[in-house]
DNA sequence: AAGAGGATGAACT
DNA sequence: GTTCATCCTCTTG
């Protein structure tokens, strides 16, 4: 369990997010806080997994070959912006966008470990006590947070976005992140070794591998 | 116009 | 470990 130092935190700004180094930015990204102003509540949460997806060349990334639908049009944006989309027909997953315009690259929040707003996010998921399962999994974090499918393409820079995240001075040592693939997509082939989802180690928000 | 399948989670046995 | 809820997007015809 991560201890929160300080309650001051630095927005990552636009230059943050477009880095073309989607893999390294997956790694930055944990330990950074995931902020959401949703209905007037405000949850926040310390990023404990995440997943690099990058197009052209992955195919487990849904813009695989610079494939542009409807859907994942967002994610050929300037980075700095959420991309999300419902999956199994129930979950809203949350990704970021990253990289320069046209560049199709996005990291799936896997887990969180709360820091604010417990008592919404507990109703949220229909839940009486804290449990870890609250925000572990990409469907149960986007839950907890308010998110939703139609907030896809929202700016994560603008003072006036509801999702945002910032940089509280949290730093995670290189001895404590695991990487290894990523869940959920043995289908993509031998994009499905690559090892590009990073977890805080031994941390219990984070997701249990999919058999 | 129709059908398959998915970057999951919860509730079972 | 297994089942299944649930629906939108994309592919194919």
């Amino acid at each position: 369990m991560i201890k929160s130092i300080g309650k001051r935190g630095k927005r990552l700004n636009q230059s943050y997010y477009q880095s073309s180094d989607v893999v390294s930015l997956a790694r930055d990204l944990l330990g950074k806080v995931l902020v959401s102003n949703v209905d007037g509540h405000t949850t926040s949460g310390i990023i404990i997994e995440a997943e690099a997806y990058r197009a052209p060349d992955d195919r487990a990334c849904h813009a695989y070959n610079d494939r542009r639908t409807t859907r994942t049009e967002v994610m050929f944006a300037a980075g700095g912006v959420a991309y999300i989309y419902v999956c199994y027909g129930i979950h809203h997953l949350f990704n970021v966008v990253t990289g320069v315009p046209g560049q199709a690259h996005a990291i799936l929040i896997r887990a969180l470990q709360p820091l604010e707003g417990l008592d919404i996010m507990l109703e949220r998921r229909k839940m009486d006590r804290l449990e870890h399962k609250i925000t572990r999994g990409p469907g149960a974090l986007s839950a907890a947070m308010g998110f939703h499918a139609s907030m896809s393409g929202q700016s994560l820079i603008n003072n006036i976005t509801s999702i945002y995240i910032e940089d509280r001075g949290i730093r995670i040592a290189g001895d404590d992140v695991v990487s290894g693939p990523r869940i959920g997509v043995e289908s993509a082939g031998a994009s499905a070794l690559l090892p590009w989802r990073f977890y805080v180690r031994q941390n219990k928000f984070v997701s249990a591998k999919r058999s």
